[in-house]
Order: structure tokens, then C-alpha cells, then sequence
DNA sequence: TAGTAAAACACAAACGTTTGTGATGTTGAT
DNA sequence: ATCAACATCACAAACGTTTGTGTTTTACTA
């Protein structure tokens, strides 16, 4: 069986209370001749420490769960990078759960075990639960924060981008550009996020009164295929001359499927996609993109957990910017 | 603070010992009667379960840990997919931590969060520890299983494919549709995963009666830039007329840059990916791949985790095919 | 009705740590 | 030499479970 405190406090000469202070660095209490002794004792037996033990007594625990819908977008890892930063600067472990996609189920599970271990706090990236879960969550008792994703229930705290903006901003950019039938995406209509962009859009057409066409509008997961099922439903000679996609892979998946009709882009169609992962350069041609800032989304959701108690969490929205490529 | 089976013993008038038993559901140790009265205050109070304290007791946990390189690369998504329904199955929960990138000082304390919570195995995708953390590792009784990754400690435990047939077979594959003069490019050729396939490069070859030129072979590390690098040594009009790049992003760079030099894909150039990721049939053309078996060495990882300690850990091969798309 | 076996339950120890408080030893001033 | 003040350490309780074993209740047999 493995080595505890016990073990080096016996071999060391002292007791289990000393060793454990001086283990975890709690001055003041001994002397720097014990200290020495029992460092060493401790790594000759080689000594790990049970958190189970630990956490059972501090009941705190400094992991930082992470819960991520496996989204078919590809966003995520630029969150898990920024929350992982600011992690490390704290001193704090993360631990990644996936949760399917819109499985209650696995989204359950996944409450479940973090829950259990009484996380420290929970960061819930693209991910929506249904009314059972969020009980779930919220009589927890553990900080939360949601993450690129806007809630129909305002009371939860989350930290995403501007969806009206993003969908008026892309909308205006390619009206600029002299475009005035513009087809709308791949976005989940049914979703508060998908509902808002839409809403951008429709508000920026009526700004420039320009006229709109249900049939402009394809709803759709943000996947790929819906890219391409929103160009087939375009045709082979459609009457927009610009797209805006709701994800990158949607985007690209509108450019193959134009491509395949024979379309030129951007010249016959201008394709824009919302999200910018790396994904828009590596393609041909680069896609023009509305650009989010998932890192920082990380790095401030972390920060808000951090914060707390002492701060309730609250929404807010991250910058987000349109950088032009090759699509439009 | 929260409720714990000793309240929901005083409430529902029985002992702790009876609440437990109840709760984990070992049969015959109670009647109905008190098993559907315990449940009952149980839900009423709201109980979760402190995994701290169970995992303190019982000295074992059901969690399987994933640790990942954060990889350029994109193929763990699909290995991190075969190990969660394997573990569903066993009724076993995944965490998955990153370890950035040939991060010794991240792997060292992704391992020791796993190892101090005394984890019930360890699943390593894609990455090759140093021996101070392979120590850490192996001393600390718990399964392991690598995967994604050749060794070059042979007698730890790897699930892979067999790097040099990849690199024979692909070879093979382009010798056989007419090319003689061929690259190999992006593959880390200070790891065993990139000199095997580099090896079964040479041997193809060779067994085919043709030249080599190590200006043909150029170095990297699975990145896309490693594939833009490639063909820029390569140059605008380069000698080989195929080219092997070891990642499917890799091969994207090499592409884009044969495109931007003006080539032709595939008739001035034929290019052929490593990996088989979804990103290989949504660039265009569609990359042929050698393409892994990812979700079945999740699979397989996991199932070697569970067998142990009956069965010790083996190292074994999953398959790999050749699939043909656009791109020779 | 008495006796007994089985069923249902309770007691209490144990897991490995942290931490408040009390005990001991040391130092220096008077 | 005395004593206060402080530094250093040990004791022991507590965290919330599980589980081996003992105890009571129930049900059944004769």
C-alpha cells in the first residue's frame, strides 16, 4: 500500500502534524532543520499525497472542471487553451468532460461526477442544459459559468460573444460591399444564439432597407453539412450573392458545395463565416471571417470563477472583429 | 454545509451503515421497505454523494484519465470518442487533461493530479513522457496504456498503427500509381513514430529499385506549417511529383503551397495525407489518406485499462487502409 | 409454545489528511 | 535564578464514507 504522512513522520522523528505543515509549506511552524528531514524522508519513500484525504478534510478541491458539448465545431480548444492559462497562473488543475451533443444524459453525467468531487468550478463551454440539469447544477453550490453561448434564462451567467452584433456587423459588412441578397446559414434557429444572429441580420437589412426573403434564411447545428444543405437549398444559380455561414465548417461547407455547382468565389458568391479558428486560413480561398475571441472568453471565465465568492458571476460579452480574406 | 448520509439516517430513522448500503444498492442487506424510505429522504434532502470520502475508504475511484498532447494535430477527438463509449459501457467517468505541447513541466503535473487522485487508469494519446515522468508514471500502480504513439521503450504498453507499414503502404500506393520520385515530409523525425514510417519509406523504395534523395525528405512536426515548409523546399518546380505528408494537416500546407506556387493537384503533384480525419474529404481536393483507426484504439486503450491487473498490458496494432479521395 | 435459522439492521473502526490547541523546550531580559 | 515570551512540536478530533461483525427482529419449524 502506498506511503502516507504516517510513514515519514515515523521515519522522520516527528509527528504526522508537522510533517503534514511542513509539506504544505506552512511556515512559522517548524524549524528549517525538521523541515529539511522531513522533505527528504518524504522522497526517499516516495511519497504522493491522497487528495481523496485531503480534499475529505479541507472540503475544497483546486480543480477547475471544464464540461464541453462535442460540438462538430472546433472552437473549444481555443477556450480550453485560455482557461488553461489562467488556470496555471493560479495554481489550479483542469479537467475536461465531454458531454455529447445535446445529451441530457451525458450532460447529467457529467454534473454528476464533477458535483461529487465538489470542483472548485465549472465552466460549461457551448453547452445548454434543460431545466433538470441547470437545477443541478445551480443547488450545487459550486461556482459556474457558462461559456460562448447566449441562454434563454438571463439569470445564468455566461460570456460569449455579442450574437445581435455579430449578426448585424457581418450582415452590414457584406452589405458594404455592395451585396443586398444575403443568405443566412446554418445556425440553430432554435437556439437563443441562432435567434440573435438572425435578428442582427434581419435588423441590418431593414437598416439598409433592403428587402428579405425567407428562403435566404437556412437553419441548421453549425455543422458542416449544414453549410452544404443551405447551398443545395440556394441551387445551382441562387439568387443571393453572399452568405454568411454561422460556423467555419458550416462556411466551408457552403464554398464546397459552390464550388461543386460551379461557382467562383467570391465572385459569383462571397461566403463569410462566423468563429475565425484557424480553420478559415488553412482553406482555399481563406475565409473572410467575423472573428471571436475564444481565448479570452477562457481567460475571463476563469477569472470570474476565481473571483467568487467574493463577486457573484456575471454575463458579459467578449470583442469580437471582422477580418477580411479571400471569401468576399 | 452539505447533507450527508447521517442525515438522511437520523431522518429516515436507521443507521448510516443502512443509508450506504441502500444507496450503493447491496442487495440483501436490507428490506424494500427501508431501501424505498431511504431513497425517499434521500431525494428530499437533495444528497450527493462525497466522492472524497468514498475514494478515501475504498481506495479506488472510477474515473479514467486522458491525458493529451494538445497536438496540432486533430485526430484525438475520435480516440477520446472510442474511449468514452468504451467507458460508458463499464459505468466509468473520463477526464481529460492537457498536457500542452513536449511540455515535460504540463505532463509532470497532469500526471501528479492523476496519480494523487489515485485515478483507475491512465490513457496517454500522443504523447512520450521523459523518464523522470515515465518513472512518476510507472511507479504509481495504477494501469496505463499509450496511445497514438510508437515507443521507444519497448516494454511500455502502445496501441498504435504500425508506423512502418504507413510508411511502406503509402509508398507503395504512389509507387504504384506511377511515381518514382517522391516526398516525405512533416513527419518528427527524432520520434519513433516518424523514423519507422520513414523507414518504411525507404524500404518501399527500395524494394521498388528506386533512387533516393534526402532532399526529398524534409522534417517537422506534424504541423501545418511543417507542410508549408516542406513544399517550399521543395519549390516551384519541384522534382517529386508525390509527396507523403505525415498528419492531414500537413498535408493541407503542402497543398496550399503547391497551389500558390501554381501546381496542379494531383497532376503536377500528387499529395497524400497520414491520419484520415474528417478535414480530409472538406479541403479541396479531397486528400487521399493512409487512414488510423482512432476511435478503435480508444476502444481497445480502454479495454486494456479495464482487463488489468488480471492481464497485464499489451502493446498491439490497429489497423490502418488507404483511402482514396482526390489529391493522386 | 419454544426453539432456531435467517433476515434486517446497528456499531464502530478505518481510510489519510488538516488544524486548533495544548505541551515542551529555548531564549533573553531582569 | 526567575520568568515571560516565543518557537517548535505533538495530540487528537474531524471530514463522510464503507464494511466486518455483532445484535436484534422476524419468520418458520416442530
Amino acid at each position: 500500500m502506498a506511503v502516507t504522512i504516517k510513514d515519514i513522520a515515523k521515519q522522520a522523528g516527528v509527528s504526522p502534524a508537522t510533517v503534514s505543515r511542513v509539506l504544505s509549506g506552512q511556515a512559522a511552524f517548524y524549524s528549517e532543520k525538521t523541515a529539511k528531514k522531513v522533505k527528504k524522508t518524504a522522497k526517499k519513500l516516495g511519497y504522493q499525497k491522497n487528495t481523496a484525504a485531503v480534499e475529505l478534510v479541507t472540503r475544497r478541491s483546486k480543480v477547475i472542471a471544464v464540461i464541453v458539448s462535442s460540438t462538430k465545431t472546433n472552437f473549444s480548444d481555443q477556450i480550453i487553451d485560455g482557461i488553461q492559462q489562467e488556470a496555471g497562473e493560479h495554481d489550479l488543475n483542469v479537467i475536461i468532460l465531454y458531454a455529447g451533443e445535446k445529451d441530457p444524459q451525458m450532460e447529467r453525467k457529467a454534473l454528476e461526477t464533477v458535483i461529487e468531487r465538489s470542483v472548485m468550478g465549472i465552466l460549461l463551454v457551448a453547452v445548454n442544459l434543460n431545466s433538470v440539469n441547470e437545477n443541478l447544477l445551480v443547488n450545487a453550490n459550486i461556482p459556474y459559468q457558462f461559456l460562448s453561448i447566449t441562454l434563454k434564462n438571463r439569470k445564468l451567467p455566461f460570456i460569449t460573444s455579442d450574437d445581435f452584433q455579430i449578426g448585424y456587423q457581418a450582415t452590414k459588412y457584406l452589405i458594404d460591399k455592395g451585396h443586398s441578397k444575403i443568405g443566412f446559414a446554418a445556425a440553430d434557429l432554435d437556439s437563443v444564439t441562432g435567434q440573435l444572429r438572425l435578428d442582427g441580420y434581419h435588423q441590418a437589412m431593414a437598416d439598409n432597407g433592403l428587402q428579405l426573403n425567407s428562403a435566404w434564411v437556412c437553419g441548421g447545428d453549425f455543422a458542416y453539412e449544414d453549410g452544404v444543405n443551405a447551398m443545395k437549398q440556394y441551387g445551382r444559380e441562387p439568387e443571393v450573392t453572399a452568405v454568411i455561414a454561422s460556423s467555419d465548417l458550416a462556411a466551408i461547407g457552403v464554398m464546397n458545395q459552390a464550388q461543386d455547382y460551379g461557382l467562383k468565389i467570391p465572385t459569383d458568391l462571397a461566403v463569410m463565416s462566423v468563429d475565425g479558428t484557424k480553420l478559415c486560413s488553412i482553406v482555399r480561398p481563406q475565409l473572410t471571417s467575423v472573428t471571436q475571441e475564444f481565448f479570452e472568453m477562457g481567460v475571463r471565465g476563469m477569472q470570474q470563477i476565481i473571483s467568487q465568492p467574493t463577486k457573484a458571476a456575471k454575463s458579459a460579452f467578449t470583442p469580437f472583429k471582422i477580418i477580411a480574406r479571400q471569401s468576399v
